[in-house]
This record gives C-alpha cells, structure tokens and sequence, in this order.
DNA sequence: GTTTTTCTTAAGAATTTCTTCATAAACTTC
DNA sequence: GAAGTTTATGAAGAAATTCTTAAGAAAAAC
C-alpha cells in the first residue's frame, strides 16, 4: 500500500500540528507550511498528494495559492475557512478547489475526505495503475474482485491473507522478509510480527497450495524470507 | 481534438479565472465575460462553440442573455446557479439553457458537461451510451425508467436504494467499500457511512433476494465491502 | 398531516485475527 | 554429526473486527 503525502498549509501552528497528529496516526506524511509561498515552495521539492489549504493567510491566501497550483497540477485541494457563508464555499469550489471544510471542524472529518480525495485521486488512474488481474500458473487474483482462484476454483481468502497474497503476486519472484511483509500489509512498523506473519502464511499454504509441506508458490527463501515462484 | 472554444461568463472574477484554468487544462480556448453585454459582444466576434453563463449577474442577467443569443444561434449553453435559488423556477424559466450546474460544483463536473454539450453539439463520434439496461440472472435493471424486477415481476426500490443497485449492477464482479458506496451514491465524503450503507444494503436484500440470509445477489465480502454477484 | 424515505442507535451474531504453546522439521555452521 | 538457528505445523481460545437485524427518530415528500 502506497505511502501518502499531505501538505497542510495553515497560518496557525496550533492547527498544523493538530492536523498533522490526525493524519500520521492514519499514516500519512506530512508537510507544513504556514502560507502559499512555503506551500508552493513544498510542492517543488516533494511529492504532494493532497493540500490542505486555508483560505485566510498572510502573505498568500489560499485562492490565490489554488491558482498557481492548479496552473501547474492537479493536485485534489481541499480548502478550510472561517466562514459559514455559502458564497465562500461556492468561491472556493469554483476556483479550483475539490472539497472544503469550514472551521471549527472534527479533525478526524477532515482526515476523512483527506482520504476521499486520495480514493478519488488514485482510483482515477491519475496516480498510479495497480495491477489488477495476476496470474501464475493456474493461480490467478483479481484485485477488481477481490477474488483467488487455482485452476479456476474459487478460493477464500480472508483480507490479510488476500493482501499478502497479493503482494507477493504482483511482485513475484522477489524475496519479502517477514518484516517487510507485515509492514506492508498491515501499514504499520513490525513488531512481534514473526509469529503473525507465519500464522498466515501457512493458512493461505493450506489454501493455495495442493501440497503445503512442498509449496509450489508460496516458497521460503531461508533466513530471508518468502516468495512467490514465478 | 478540434479546438474549441468555451465562453465563461460570471461577474465573479476568481471563478471566471478558476474555470479557466480547468477548461485550458483540458486543451479548450478560453473567452471571459463579466456579464450579458460582454458576453453577446464577445460571441459577435469570435466563433464560440459553448457558453457557460452565470444567472445571477449585474446589467445582463444569465436568463436575459440566453434570450439574446437563442434569437439569434444554437450555441450550447450550460447555466450556473447558486443552490438558494429555488431550482424549479430557474429550470422552468430558463427555456433556453442546454444543461445547468448549481453551485457550489466541482470545477471538473463542470468541464466533463462542457465536453458533453461539445459531443453534442458538434456531433462527432458516438455520444457516450449509459449502461440503461443491466441484467443478471433475472435480476434486471432499467436505468432510464428507474425499474428494477426479478424474474419479471417489478420492485420498487427508493432512490438510494436504485443507485446502490445501479452501481454495483454497472460493476457486476468488482467489490466496492462501504466508504466507495458511500461516496459514489451519496456524492460526499464518507464519514460515519458504515451504519447508513449497511442499512440500505439489508433493505435491498430484503427486497430482491429470495432468501436475505443467503443472497444471491448482492454478497458480502469479509473485511472488504459488497459486490453484486455475476 | 400523513406517508415514505432516510438516518441513528444498539445489541448480538458471525468471522477473522491474534496469541500462545508445543513439537517437528529443515537448514547452517563448526 | 552436533549444536544452534530458522521455519513449519497444529490446535484452541480470547480479542477484535465486521456484519446483520431491528426498531424508532428525524427528515423529506406527498
């Protein structure tokens, strides 16, 4: 699962970090700046996924910030404002925003259509292509689906176990360590994750595999870690 | 891709440019008016071939203008209005308008009806057919009378409860999260959406499988979302 | 003002995930 | 080949998450 960047761009300190809180709990990156200047400077060096922008700022407000950024990319922008009025929502929309959000507000509502944008942005095709449809020997996965099959039986996987599989699939032939596997999966750093990830492995063993004591696909690689056999 | 031209008129300047922005993103020639008046004047010299106009606007409003230029051309002509006006009476007034937009909206909703009205318009190759009519395995759908039936006996479904179907019908196979339902039929970021989802999915169930304890239609996916079973 | 639709809340059912343990097997190194 | 490390297997129950169901409140439509 990819890693995101979000640069939140506020005049207020307390607001950044508050935001920032939110969103590396939900594992994000982020960036902070404290006007449009810094935020467009930001956007020159990184690789910015979503803006969090206020409207009311010293320097270089927020609409004017969308301008310059939307000349140049489309990055979703979501816009924060003081004001209740509805003139205001629709002046920010207009100009180029994709969401906006009057203060006060619940963080984790923002962190919500952080994440709505990023769906949007993503699924769009805008970002990244995933693969979608694997197949290794008879062993085929359907992301679309959510579905494995072996040899065109149906298999039931549970999420984790379908998240793994996966990401060996999409990277067969690549050795994952058991570290790596879990932090990819669950997205979060590997602590006490030998246990766990061994657990799964044998039970999608046990489902993919005619013979587990003598895996066709999901291999060990020793003192390294697992693979799926092209 | 001919080149077109796109004539905004708004007596906001921001969302003038905002606009803009979008349509030139997209390869469209940009005109920009501030009212009515500019508006006719510009469409006497330059060959424009959509015209966004503003309702709400000072010396020529967007009704009267739309008079002018039905008088004299059959430009597309796409009308913006503020959500407080009361719709209805716009869209019984404005006789002359192609297609309407209220604001707030996002700035590519807009520019995808742009290039609708311009396939229209300038009729070249198919105008993007909507999937009408879906059927799986008795259960069908008809997307411009709004129907669903099974096995030809009709259901009648609310609204949300149509679109929930609609969505996963159109993508028969593909499993959708509660948050992807939710935005993609609510319009809005999904926030608290679980419960809401969850419940319209018990009511279509109760409605278009046989047996709701064992669907044979729309199945769940563990830890993933819904899908509509092919 | 009544009916229909939509949302909220909550409880419990179902399923998955984690943890633990104990034992066996496979490989590496000395 | 002996010792040490790493992986495999099996089982079982607790914890956590996800889903279903139901009923009533709130909002919208008629």
């Amino acid at each position: 699962m990819g890693e995101f960047t979000v640069l939140v761009t506020d005049d207020d300190q307390d607001i950044r970090d508050g935001i920032e809180i939110y969103l590396k709990n939900e594992g994000y990156n982020v960036l902070k700046a404290a006007n449009g200047f810094e935020a467009l400077e930001l956007l020159e060096i990184h690789d910015v996924h979503v803006i969090i922008l206020d409207i009311m700022m010293p320097k270089m407000d927020g609409i004017s910030a969308t301008f310059k950024i939307r000349a140049a990319r489309n990055i979703p922008i979501i816009m924060l404002s003081a004001k209740v009025e509805d003139s205001d929502k629709i002046h920010g929309l207009s100009v180029g925003a994709d969401d906006y959000v009057t203060k006060p507000f619940h963080p984790m509502e923002l962190v919500a259509r952080v994440k709505s944008q990023l769906r949007r942005y993503v699924s769009l095709g805008t970002y990244e292509e995933k693969n979608l449809l694997l197949e290794i020997d008879g062993l085929a996965l359907d992301g679309e689906a959510k579905e494995v099959s072996l040899h065109g039986d149906s298999i039931k996987l549970t999420p984790i176990e379908f998240k793994v599989t996966e990401l060996l699939m999409a990277n067969a032939g690549r050795v994952f360590s058991i570290q790596e596997i879990y932090e990819r999966v669950w997205n979060e750093p590997a602590y006490n994750a030998e246990n766990i990830v061994a657990v799964h492995i044998r039970k999608i063993r046990e489902k993919i595999e005619t013979d587990p004591k003598n895996p066709r696909y999901l291999k060990v690689v020793w003192g390294i870690g697992y693979k799926m056999e092209k």
